[in-house]
Parts: C-alpha cells; structure tokens; sequence
DNA sequence: ACGTGTATTGAGACAAGGTATCTTTATCTC
DNA sequence: GAGATAAAGATACCTTGTCTCAATACACGT
C-alpha cells in the first residue's frame, strides 16, 4: 500500500528525531495535510477509522513536540490543531465560522521582551491567540457581535 | 449560618445581573477570595465537600461569564482559576511553581490594534498568557529552563 | 532475503474537566 | 407567609486525552 505525502518533509523530519515511518504515520500526516486548518483530533478519528483513537493521539502530540502542528483552543477553550506553515507566528480565530487564520508580528516580540524585563524571572513560552469575526463573517452577520473586545485569559 | 464575605460586591455584582445570592454561591465565593490565584475546580470541589460538583462548575462558569474570575490554561493546557484584580489584564504562570502573576501593558493594546488593521475582520477577543520561570524558580532551579523562547500557540 | 530487537499499534479501561437532566429545595417578591 | 421560579444535588453522560499490555511491524545487520 502506498500512500501519497504531498509533503515528505514532515515524515523525513520525524525519521530525523529517530522515529519510524509507519503506515498509520503517514496516513495521519496524507490526512491532516489536505485538511484546512482548525480540525479536530476527532475528525481524524472520524476520517480514519482503521486507525486506532490512542495512535491518532499519540501521533498529533508526536507532530505537536516536534513543532510540525500547532495547538490552539477557541474562545471556549476547545482544542484545535493547525499545520505550522511558518517559524514563528500566531493565530487568530474566527469565532463565527472557526477559520484559523496566521499573523506574523516582529512587534509582539518587542512587546514580550519589554513585559518580560518588568515581570522579574525569565519567560519561557507564551500563548497569543486573537478571536476574530473574520471578514466574510463580520459582513453576514451583525457588524460588531461583541463590544470588540472581549479578553478571555 | 453566616458567612463572612470579604469582599460584598462579588455578591453584589451577580445580584445586579439577576442572580440570586445563595448559600452555596456564598460559600464558593468566600472560599476562592481565600486562595491564591492558580486555583483548580477541583480545589474548590475538595475544599466543600457539601456542595455539588454540578454547582462548584456553575458558579464558576457564571462569576467567569460576569467577568469576576480569569480562566487561564497551564502550558500543557490545563486549565487553572484566578481572581480578576483589575479591569483589563494578562497572566504571567510559573511553569515550576504554578504562582499566577498579572501585567497590564498598554503597549500590549496598541499592537493588537495593529495586527487587526492587517487581519481583515474586527478583533472580539484575545488570549495572551506568559509563561515564566519567576525569579523564585529561576533561582533554585537551571537559570534557563528550556531555549528560553518556546511559543505554545 | 531473513531473523531479531525494539518501537509502535490497537483495544479498551481509565482519568480530568465539565455539561445535561431531572427532581427537590431555597430564594425572592408580593 | 404563599407562590412562582431560580438554583441545588445526584447522577449519568460527554469530550479530550492518557495508560496498559499483548500483538504487530519496522529497521537493521547479516
């Protein structure tokens, strides 16, 4: 059986940190790559039924770690997962339709060291997600479905 | 049976919305201005024992929903409560200790103003969390947990 | 090509965190 | 107080994962 990667580079990249090539890895992979971003662990499960639940798990904190998707939560907190299509970046969410969108800011970045120099210790990681009525959705439904600024962490 | 409350306008503020001041409300409430911020549910649901799991989730989704606690998530996504000190504010988390921290940071506002002039769409909401060694940790463990810059979202 | 050691899988139990349902109880308002 | 109704308690259930452990499949050396 042989399965079509659009993108070796995410098996070879795993073979690299000393993990096997196995079918279910690459029919995860097949699988997440011609998905949009903002899918869930279920619909994999869904989608590959043959597949055990505890390998799909296994497998997206697999690709997780090794920096090749991204885990990020909707406004409720509900996970979602993208594919990382950039070194470093961030995500902003609609919460009308979901659509999972990347913004790249040398700004934040600026920001972060500035916040970090006052807080006293060292910053480690950080998480930034920004909620958004993405175009299309802030012109069906009403214009401003909140007060416009609603922070939730 | 009385409760001290320490702070009335807790109370005060879900009985302005429509809500009715109960005892295990009261209870709950009197509880969690006792605790440092990091709590977990479960904190609370250990700590009353009289009071049922369904109602610790309620009452903690509702002062959540009136604004007058945070919902923050660990780097591995677990979720942790605290107080809302202040009106508009971010959470810096020890990832060694679990001690939450707050920073306001004007600066923080203008680059999101930024980003959603260049994010198509309107901005309803964000989630900014900063995970630190604080200066504590940073001193009794490894001055440099990790590369010192790991982004989780 | 063929064993062999070991990583990985699958099945299913278990766990954390939370929600839904439904009956009973407690509040608020008059 | 009495009555309407919000809220509580108990419990079942759900979602998102993780753990265990026997069975399987890779990768490597020969």
């Amino acid at each position: 059986m042989t399965i079509e990667v659009r993108n070796p580079n995410i098996l070879a990249a795993l073979e690299n940190q000393g993990y096997r090539s196995t079918l279910p890895r690459r029919e995860i992979v097949e699988n997440l790559e011609n998905r949009s971003d903002g899918f869930t662990a279920e619909d994999l499960v869904r989608d590959l039924p043959h597949i055990g639940r505890a390998t799909i798990f296994r497998t997206i904190k697999l690709l997780h770690e090794a920096g090749i998707i991204c885990k990020l939560s909707l406004i409720n907190g509900e996970p979602r997962y993208s594919l990382a299509h950039a070194e470093h970046h961030h995500h902003t969410i609609c919460v009308d339709c979901g659509a999972v969108g990347e913004f790249h800011a040398g700004t934040v970045g600026r920001v972060l060291r500035l916040i970090g120099s006052e807080v006293g210790g060292s910053i480690v990681g950080h998480r930034i997600e920004l909620y958004i009525s993405c175009a299309e959705c802030s012109r069906l439904n009403r214009p401003a479905p909140t007060d416009g600024h609603t922070h939730v962490a």
